[in-house]
Formats: C-alpha cells, structure tokens, sequence
DNA sequence: AACCTTGATGTAACCGGTTACACAGTATGG
DNA sequence: CCATACTGTGTAACCGGTTACATCAAGGTT
C-alpha cells in the first residue's frame, strides 16, 4: 500500500507538500499539485485515516449510541444528527444496545477508545451512566430524549412526564376511566419511566382509580405486546383504553387487539408516543404524542460540536415542545 | 493523556509488557500484571485504537453500506451481521447513502480510507459500483441483498426477479387483471428492477396486458407514496391489485389507498416484499414475499470474514429461499 | 543596494501502539 | 553436569500521517 513517502519520492517534492495537497491545496503551487496528483494516480494512493487521528488526535467523529435501530424513531433522529454532522464535517459512528444498560457501558468506553471527539447517547438510565462513566468520559457529552433538570451533562429532549400527562389527559377528555398503560420496561429506559409518572399524575388529578394490573411493563419490541396486551385484556375488567410508551408498542397492541377480536377505536382506543412516519398510514391512523426527533437530532449535533469548539463547559439543557396528535385510534366511549 | 510509555513507566516495567498484557495477559507473569493494573488506574489509562490499527494495520471492522437506516428490512439485516459480526470479534461501521448513487461512492471510499478490513455493501447499482470502484476496493466486499449471477464478488441474497414473479402470480391467480406496480427507482435499486422484471415476465406467461400506466416509479420512502397511488388510481382504468416493490411502500400505499375510499383487500389488493415485523401487524396484514433478512446479514458478515482468514479470492454466491406469505391484503375479485 | 515581506517547500520529530529479536533465568532430561 | 527448552521481559524499529520551524526565492520598498 502506498504511503506519502511514495508519493513524494515520485513526485519529486516533500512529504509536507504531499500533505498539505491533501489538507490544503491552495497552499501548494498549481504545477506541484499536477505533479502530486498524477504520482498518487500511478501508485494508486489511498489516504490512511488512522495515521491522520494518530497524530491529530481528533477523529472529527460523533459517537452515538442509541437502544435500537428497529424502532425508527432512533433512525429518524439519526438522520437529524447526521445530517447536522456532515454540515459540521463530522461523522457518526454509531452502535446501538439492545436496550441492556451493560452493553451501553461497554459500548460508550469502546468509542472512546475509538477517539471520538464527543458522545451522544440514548440509554437506559443517563443518571446512572453519568454517576457510573463520569471519570472515564473525557469528551463533551449529550444526552438525546431525556432531559434531565438537575444533571451536570448537556441534554436534549421532551418533557416525558408531560407527555405522558397529555397522552392519558386525551383519553381521560373522550371519557375514559379504565385506562392502562403498556409501558416499555422503566429499567431500561428512563422516558418510558418518566412517561408512566405523567399518566399516574393525570390519574391522580382526575380522580381515576390507579390498578396496579391496569400496567404491564415489557421489553421494548413489536414482537414483545402480545404477552402485554393478553395480560391486559384477560381480565374480569380490562381498561377501554391503552396508552403505550411509543409508536411502535402501540401499533404492535392495535395488531393484538384484532386478534381479540377487538376493534379500535370502536372497542377500545389506543394512544401512542413519537408519531413515527409509520404512526400515519397504519389504519386506524394512530393518536401519539409527537416529538420533533429530526430536530431533536439536529440540536444535539450542534450541542456536541459547539461544546467542542467553544470549550465552556457549560452543559446546555433543551427541552422542546411536544404535540397531541389526534388520529383515528382514539375515540369516546360508546 | 496516559499512554502505555506512561504505564510502563509508573509499573516499572517495559511497554511490551503493557501490551502484553492489553493483547494477552496470560503471557505476563500474575505479578506484574498487577502492577500494570495499578498503574493504569492510577494514571487513568485510555486504550488508543488508532495507534493499534495503524501498527497492525487490521481494524477488525466490516463496513456496511445502507441504503436508508428508516427502512427497517436494513435495521433486521444489519442486526444479523452485528451478531455474526460481534461473535467472530469484527465490529461494523455503518453508513447510509440514501440511494445515491454519487454518496455510494463517496462512503465507499470514506470506509477504505478507514481501514475497514472488509466491505458489505446494498448499492443501487452492484454492477456499476464493480465497474466504477473495482480497482479502489482492496479488501473483500459482499454485496448484500442483490444477487449477481455473473459477477466476479460475492453476494447474498434472494432471487428478486423469482420473488416478483411470486408477487404478480399470487395477485394473478387470484383472478387480477390490472395488476400495478408501484415501484422504487430502478436507478436507486436493481431489486426494484428485478422484482420489475419478474412481474414483465408473469404477466407475459400469463397472457395478461402490460400496460405502461399500471407502473409508477417514485423515489422509496413512505412519504413518496402518495403521489404514485395518486396517479394508478385517477385514472379511467385503475388497477385492482397493487405489487410495491417493498413492505413500506405497501403499508404507505395502504395508507393513502384509503384516503381514496378504497378498503384493502375488498376493493384492492396490495402485495408487499421483505416481510419486515411490521408487516404482520398493520391492518390489514400484510401479504408478502419474505426474505430471510436476518439469515441474509449472518450469511454475508460469514462471507466477508470468511475471505478475510482464507484468501483464496474466489468470489462465493448465495440464493437464499424466499417465500410468499398470504395475510390478508389481497383476495379474489369480487 | 540593502532590507523586508510573502509564498512555497523541505527536514525531522512526533502521535501511541505492535512486534521481531535478544537475552536472562529457570526447568527438564540425559 | 551440561545441553536444551521454555518463560518472561526489554529494546528499538516501525506503522503513515501532521506540523513547527528552517530555508530559499521572488517581489516590493526605501
């Protein structure tokens, strides 16, 4: 493989000139870029990105770790960062953790071993990492879909708990009283917590009996609601209304709720969160809470990148507004 | 920053031993291993992973080239490579093009200039990506999803042209005669393309008319559906079964089929292609061609640290079984 | 003519790991 | 007792870029 070396010896100039033909061009005179240019050609050159981050120390990399990438919100969000990224020239490296808090511990320290310049992160629990990683992150550092008031690290989402006083107020309006809550498991994901606290407030504010078995955790996933929705329904007195922790739970329950022979929103009505692009064309079209994620990913690029620039460790908090999308999945009670 | 000079230094040892005892512990004795360890904690040790890939010159990395990142038939396959990937010590740097052609390239080549040791690859255009990239691709590459009889790399996949084929024939025997197809840009996709030619072939075995009207190319995504249901349908002679050339494309033209007025499957058929998970819970289910995408990613991650260990350059081929799924979106004509 | 500025280029050290090879000390076998 | 093998460790060169600093030529100013 060709090195510099090669292409200056055949060019005839310096390994500086080569280099800076890489970096910067105009800094070299127009008949040395013609004779570096048809060296690299003959040798077949190839640029060797880590000798660059070995002696730069700069990866101009953003690592991203996120839960999934099965549930497209993270992929919609994504493409936020990314796009925000690449604007920057930064990239993304990204790994995602199966929602297991130890794989994201594991993970968060292998991309700091890749050098990445600043972390932007979805995890189960971002209190608990900044208490378990705070020494060992040395790089700015954004947490993306939890906010989290108190905490000395940047952070960049929705008011959780709010949206999941909103989600549950809406069905409360249309008249509901048994209203559950299919709810992604709290140890591995702190919205999903933070969303169970807002509808136990609406609960409480509204006068509505709390039943315990009117809530089933379970793990995130489509293929994971059935057990949920068969614990929910296979009951003396199941609810008339489910509020799920996101889109995708909530278009996995409505699947499981036809198998019951249940109809929704007639039978029983179904509230999501995220509003996904899918939550739109899936009948019935689906009420959700809706969260700016393309924005959400933009902000915590920039977030990232300017805290790399700037250096002021200040850590910025941004909470952006959520919406009640009312779709066809929610209904009055008959 | 703390580097293994700095270790060596504190443990009183050599740097060899540092490494040692990163790479294989068991090759140094207990005793120094515990002075080693002491020392890093003390001065906060960090790996650096661009040091060791520019000395080994292995990154112990597969980069893989998407296409989208919000079509979850690449999150499933992607999952089975970053298993078989992870069980054989590989990582995966992924990167999303979406479906351009001119980005392809670029990542293509962004990827080798980070070393990746192997490339995996769903590209609009394998063959011109051969063509156009053949002399720049140093390492081995598989691509993945496409099936090339012909060419001279590796790839795994299915038959695409048999799994139109199975699409237009399940929609044919169902008694349809205005079959349509909606489409993503052949020049984003040979599957497209060949799942295109599958259905050219069904309706000419079958006698059936090909009527140019009756297939819309729009570019992928759920969004773009709209506009191409839009134009099958305001037509004097609209079809009464819709072939999409993936599961999104199916569920968007679903969504927007019943913004019409029409319900699926009494009034129009839809067939899909991928079985993603999310096909057995819209409504109403969805039939499809499954591809077994998960198996796909395994296959191809096997494949390309297969070439990696053996060496012998011979391009291998993999036809894995597709399978029509009948749900309940298509039925006979009334 | 002397001096200064500017631009283009070259030299050599450095980034932080890996590893071939040398060497010392200990164990094994005849 | 010595030859031999084996284990554990250290030295130093190397991977392929970047960049501070030095050098030199050309052009402008007084």
């Amino acid at each position: 493989m060709a090195t510099i070396r090669d292409v200056a010896r055949i060019a005839e100039v310096s390994i500086a000139s080569v280099s800076r033909f890489i970096n910067a061009p105009e800094k070299v005179r127009q008949k040395t870029r013609e004779k570096i240019r048809t060296a690299m050609d003959q040798c077949g050159y190839r640029f060797n990105y880590a000798a660059k981050v070995l002696s730069t120390r700069r990866t101009q990399t953003i690592g991203l770790v996120i839960p999934t990438i099965t549930n497209t919100v993270f992929a919609e969000s994504t493409r936020g960062l990314q796009d925000e990224a690449t604007l920057r020239g930064y990239q993304v490296l990204m790994v995602n953790a199966d929602y297991d808090p130890a794989a994201e511990g594991r993970l968060i320290r292998h991309l700091l071993e890749r050098q990445v310049d600043a972390l932007v992160m979805t995890v189960s629990n971002p209190m608990g990492t900044i208490a378990g990683l705070a020494d060992a992150i040395n790089v700015p550092a954004v947490f993306l879909f939890s906010t989290l008031p108190d905490a000395p690290v940047s952070n960049v989402g929705i008011n959780n708990e709010r949206g999941g006083y909103d989600a549950t107020a809406h069905l409360a309006d249309l008249g509901h009283e048994r209203i559950a809550m299919l709810a992604g498991r709290f140890v591995s994901s702190d919205r999903s917590r933070h969303r169970y606290e807002g509808y136990r407030r609406c609960l409480e504010e509204r006068g509505l009996e709390h039943d315990p078995a009117l809530v089933v955790e379970t793990p995130f996933g489509l293929e994971h609601c059935r057990e949920g929705v068969a614990r929910l329904m296979d009951t003396p007195n199941p609810p008339t209304a489910i509020f799920a922790s996101n889109d995708l739970m909530a278009i996995g329950a409505m699947g499981e709720l036809r198998s019951f022979g249940l109809s929704v929103p007639q039978d029983i009505s179904v509230v999501g969160f995220d509003d996904v692009t899918m939550a739109s064309y899936v009948a019935p079209r689906l009420t959700t809470i809706r969260q700016p994620v393309y924005e959400m990913g933009r902000r915590a690029a920039q977030m990232a990148i300017g805290a790399l620039s700037q250096n002021n460790g200040e850590p910025r908090r941004l909470i952006l507004d959520h919406e009640l999308v009312v779709r066809e999945s929610t209904a009055s009670l008959r």
